[in-house]
DNA sequence: TTAAGCTTTCTTTTT
DNA sequence: GAAAGCTTAA
């Protein structure tokens, strides 16, 4: 027996807010805009998220209910920190807001307006992992003949598939184009995609994609539905525009109504869109404008965060970049250091000298905290790692594996995932072929089983102990098998404590599948040990599941207590660029600058690749407050000692030598690399260095650096 | 039919 | 330097 009883929204916003105090006045002009589309082109470090953050408690001391305010971020976590700041800005209960990201907004409401799509709002949610098992299935029963030819594999499918859905490309063009190595294969590729797209509807399960074109459906299609989601948020705010794709663009418009509306004022910097590997269309935010008349566009050009060295730097790199909106950060800070421009022999000795100047910042009193290190892509940051463990240097990686992915982590939750949607076929077949003596073709054979009477948990768990079951177990799987059922009755009757259903399958046998079949398997446990204790926060496996799989940000790392820790005790961070976007550091360091992998070679076949990865470049700078080091080994050791000789980045190349500090590293004779005293700076001319450039000529864009023995170590 | 062992590929970026 | 995919033995 319960009651319902309904608190109402109420805005509180009993603590009058000095906006013109707090906000410069383009920031105010934003934050007090009238009604209409709005276009703000925030620069890098111009206040944006506290311009928004003001907005939006504007809007509710305006008397706006925080139920009709629609906030959209990059990630989930950016939209709780804004509303955390909202709810200390204006002592409103912030939670009443809808805010998180295209994904998890667009899943929220598909949960509740599932049917007219089709699907039960007990749906799952694909990965990517999981959308190749599908795609994996798909060409079994096609009955590709793999072997004959050279057919895509089902992480390319994915890629494929994917980038059709959010860019639209018919799969013709892509497969003419981008994909053309598999022109032989289109009828059967066009095939497998349409097989995909019924396996999900049969087994209730949404892809990513799913979730953004899914929610457009709802709107594009059932009138009913936009027309209350119209009504509801009377303001959508959308943040990192630039980053957006087309069917994220027609949902916000959509959303926002035909014109007559003016609710909508999205938030981005043209220079900083980095995603368009994924389908991010720069159009977006470029043609905002032409695309909904009587757009207002404001600009926040007035730089906060870098030192005037540091912006005359990044503003002189993002101009090589023509397709943009013209704009000019003005700093606001006075003095501080010029960007340092750091050539280095080779890997270790760049990574040596990250790790030197660290520790000297850190003995000038910057937090470990306050400093990262950025690179392009993940395997760029190994030599560094390493030294960063030898100087024992508290650091943390942002990135990597995510902490769904990893197999032990997907292997229990899929337990919950088929209790939750007993349709879901891909959860099913990963639980069963855990267990000893069912492989592929029986997996196969107990869902024919079973897999039309499995509407509901109950049934399908009965079906699962039933004879037809039974009988199609081989002998060897027949042991196991009443524990595995009752296991999954367990997760069952636990529905509302996502925690006992984790300890359950625990503690019924995976704990021993885990230590028998990993060798590194504490810290599987462990990991396991840190699900149960996220999910004792959740009263539902449905809360528990969209979390984990929508919260981008949610790490290793960060699940247990390196997150929690890491606020007092500080560490240094590690992160791809992407990754860093929107934080900032007191110290920035940047390292493999190095043509070759910064621009990346795969992104430079791509029209426009080259801006982009400017972009990239521009986005990292921007993330530096005071301290910017950008670094590159200019010997790459090859196999059986031969070395390559590499080129800096183009990036650096075409950057004006006056705005860069250049700085010379020298190695001590005799002294150990790591445990000697490295002088980064300090040019002694006694010390035999083992790289030299020539003061008078520019190390940048010299080829004939004295290359010394970098190797001999 | 399964499972272990061996080879290959991967890495540009992520919801 | 891992994880997926293929081959082969049982």
């Amino acid at each position: 027996m319960a009651r319902r009883f309904v608190l109402p929204q109420r805005a509180r916003a009993s603590v009058e807010i000095a906006f013109d105090k707090e906000l410069n006045p383009q920031q105010l002009a934003v934050v007090r805009c009238s009604a209409g589309p709005k276009l703000v082109i925030a620069g890098a470090g111009s206040g944006k998220t506290r311009t928004l953050t003001y907005r939006v408690a504007y809007l509710l001391e305006q008397g706006v209910p925080p139920g009709a305010i629609l906030l959209v971020t990059f990630t989930n976590k950016a939209a709780r920190e804004m509303m955390r700041r909202v709810g200390d800005l204006t002592r409103v209960e912030p939670h009443h807001i809808w805010g998180g990201t295209f994904h998890s907004v667009g899943a929220r409401l598909l949960r509740r307006h599932a049917q007219v799509l089709g699907y039960d709002d007990s749906f799952s949610i694909l990965d990517e992992g999981d959308q190749r098992d599908v795609l994996r299935l798909c060409m079994t029963d096609l009955e590709v003949p793999v072997e004959q030819r050279r057919f895509p594999s089902p992480r390319v499918l994915a890629g494929l598939l994917s980038l059709h859905a959010n860019t639209r490309v018919p799969l013709d063009d892509l497969l003419a184009g981008r994909y053309a190595r598999f022109l032989d294969w289109v009828e059967t590729i066009h095939e497998i995609a349409a097989r995909y797209q019924a396996r999900k509807r049969a087994a209730n399960a949404m892809d990513y994609d799913d979730l953004l074109r899914g929610w457009l459906a709802l709107l594009q299609e059932h009138p009913e539905v936009a027309r209350r989601c119209r009504e509801q948020f009377g303001h959508i705010l959308v943040d990192e525009y630039q980053d957006t794709n087309i069917v994220q663009a027609e949902i916000v418009e959509a959303m926002a109504g035909e014109g007559e509306v003016g609710n909508l004022m999205v938030v981005g910097d043209d220079s900083q869109s980095i995603y368009a590997f994924r389908g991010a269309n720069y159009d977006n935010i470029l043609k905002f404008p032409e695309r909904n008349p009587g757009t207002e566009v404001f600009r926040l050009e007035a730089n906060y965060r870098s030192t005037p060295p540091i912006l005359a730097l990044t503003n002189a790199s993002i101009h090589h970049n023509r397709l943009q909106f013209d704009k000019t950060l003005e700093a606001r800070r006075s003095d501080g250091m010029p960007p340092a421009l750091v050539a280095c022999s080779y890997p270790a000795q760049e990574a040596a000298f990250v790790a030197e100047r660290i520790l000297q910042l850190r003995d000038e009193g910057i937090e470990l905290g306050e400093i990262a290190i950025l690179y392009r892509a993940h395997a760029h940051r190994l030599a560094v790692e390493t030294m960063l463990l030898r100087y024992d240097i508290p650091y943390e990686v942002r990135g990597g594996l995510r902490f769904f992915e990893q197999a032990h982590i997907k292997d229990v939750v899929a337990h919950l995932r088929l209790m939750h949607n007993p349709r879901d076929e891909v959860a099913f077949r990963r639980v069963a072929l855990l267990q000893a003596g069912i492989g592929n073709v029986t997996a196969e054979r107990i869902w024919r089983q079973v897999g039309a009477r499995s509407a509901d948990a109950g049934a399908l768990i009965e079906a699962l102990a039933g004879p037809e079951v039974l009988a199609v177990l081989p002998g060897k799987a027949k042991a196991g098998w009443p524990a595995f059922v009752a296991t999954l009755r367990e997760v069952r009757g636990a529905e509302d404590e996502p925690e006992v259903a984790i300890r359950g399958i625990l503690e019924a046998w995976y704990h021993d599948y885990v230590a028998a079949k990993f060798d590194n398997f504490e810290s599987r446990v462990e990991d396991l040990e840190q699900l149960a204790i996220f999910a004792a926060q959740y009263d539902s496996l449905s809360g528990l599941l969209e979390e984990l799989l929508l919260l981008g940000e949610l790490y290793g790392q960060d699940v247990g207590g390196r997150a929690a820790a890491a606020d007092d005790d500080s560490s240094v961070v590690l992160s791809t660029i992407h990754q860093a976007k929107g934080l900032e550091w007191h110290a920035v360091f940047i390292i493999h600058l190095l043509e070759g992998f910064f621009p990346s070679p795969r992104a430079l076949d791509e029209p426009g690749g080259e801006e982009e990865e400017r972009r990239i470049f521009y986005v990292a700078m921007t993330r530096a407050r005071d301290e910017l080091y950008l670094s590159y080994p200019i010997i790459r050791p090859g196999g059986y000692g031969s070395a390559v000789v590499q080129q800096p980045s183009r990036f650096l190349q075409e950057l004006p030598e006056e705005l860069l500090e250049t700085w010379q590293l020298e190695e001590e004779v005799g002294a150990e690399l790591g445990a000697g005293e490295a002088r980064p700076a300090a040019a002694d001319p006694n010390v035999d260095a083992a790289v030299e450039a020539d003061p008078n000529v520019d190390p940048v864009w010299d080829d004939d650096q004295p290359l010394g023995e970098p190797w001999a170590h």
